[in-house]
RNA sequence: GGCCAAGUAGCUCAGUCGGUAGAGCAGAGGACUGAAAAUCCUUGUGUCGGUGGUUCAAUUCCGCCCUUGGCCA
């Protein structure tokens, strides 16, 4: 097989689309060695409420890029972006394809467009800026971004806290707008990427297979699994390990905050309304092919767009 | 069988001193640059249980019926 340029592959879709099943069966096909793209599968005893592949999916298909954080550390766009490019340099050196799995859209959006080299984050500043919002209010946060990056303040609602934080965090330790920080249209992604995305063609059929796959989790001691990291006693719900979708429930179910069945239910939507803002970003992304994943033949098609995109 | 309460959006409920109704949640669409499984924006017409009556006008008042829950037999 001859590649045109180094070339990756990029397989995205929501959660509970069969993308470790697919990505399976295209390993056994194609000298493809698989990167995960997700937040969540980074870190360490978390392995049911992620669905992290099994150690028999592993042992056939291994993956790069999980089950290495600890819950109690932060994982970021950033980190994935150096991360990641270091796996597919490693890859293609021995001659492979690099497949990267996952359904963390920003990271693939931060791999193929490029992070400004912006300032990374300070939890001091952002400790700062938190008490500065308890006492005045987030509003009055905005108000002050408006004056200082009217572009910025612009675009970031008042009522979004996270993005006020984060566009004011750069501000002061850099002195310079993070609009400004924005516009680096120098990066250019060094290798060709096939993308291919995942969206079933029926959600309702998606939201009982995401309803389905909660209750197999429950089945398999996912509340004992959150109930160690609970004991632990150093996480909490702050922690972006934390709130992640089922942990943040089950984690408010240990603390008496929810009913057992208050909890199941929550954490079905969460999962529902996750994989609906996964979605926005396929229809949105440029130069995808999209499949249906809920296609019986759908390996089959899969692996014949990619022999067209693979060979010359 | 008798008495009481409730029947309004997919769900939980508010409301209309009589002029055909609105919140939360769900759902849907969208945004997204070091927390992203995060954070945020937009989006609410439904025989107001049925049927008769009073009225210019009834989801609202009255009668009867149905359903559900509770209490008494």
């Amino acid at each position: 097989m001859q590649l045109r340029q180094p070339t990756i592959v990029c397989l995205l879709g929501p959660t509970a689309s069969g993308k470790t099943a697919l990505a399976l069966q295209l390993v056994k096909a194609l000298p493809f060695e698989i990167i995960s793209v997700d937040s969540a599968l980074v870190y360490k005893d978390m392995n049911i409420g992620t669905a992290k592949p099994t150690a028999e999916v592993l042992a056939a298909a291994p993956h790069r890029l999980i089950d290495f954080l600890d819950p109690r550390e932060q994982y970021s766009a950033a980190r994935f972006y150096a991360d990641a490019q270091r796996e597919i340099t490693d890859i293609v050196t021995q001659g492979h394809i690099p497949l990267l799995v996952g359904g963390t859209m920003l990271y693939f959006r931060a791999l193929l467009q490029g992070m400004a080299s912006m300032p990374s984050a300070d939890q001091a500043v952002r400790d700062a800026l938190g008490r500065e919002a308890e006492q005045s209010g987030w509003q009055v946060l905005h108000q002050e971004l408006m004056r200082v990056d009217p572009l910025a303040g612009s675009r970031i609602h008042p009522n979004d806290p996270q993005r006020i934080q984060r566009a004011l965090e750069v501000y002061r330790i850099s002195g310079k707008p993070i609009s400004s920080w924005h516009n680096d249209p120098s990066y250019v992604f060094p290798y060709q990427a096939v993308l291919l995305g995942l969206i079933p063609s029926d959600r309702a059929v998606l939201h009982e297979r995401i309803a389905a796959r909660f209750a197999q989790m429950l089945e398999a001691g996912f509340v004992e699994e959150v109930q160690q990291l609970y004991a632990r006693g150093d996480l909490n719900l702050n922690m972006p390990s934390m709130r992640a979708v089922g942990y943040r429930q089950v984690w408010e179910y240990l603390e008496g905050k929810a009913t057992y069945e208050q909890m199941r239910g929550k954490a079905i939507i969460a999962t529902r309304q996750l994989a609906k803002r996964q979605m926005t970003w396929l229809r949105s992304m440029p130069n995808i092919q999209l499949f249906d994943c809920l296609n019986n033949n759908l390996e089959s098609g899969v692996l014949k767009a990619l022999r067209q995109s693979l060979i010359i």
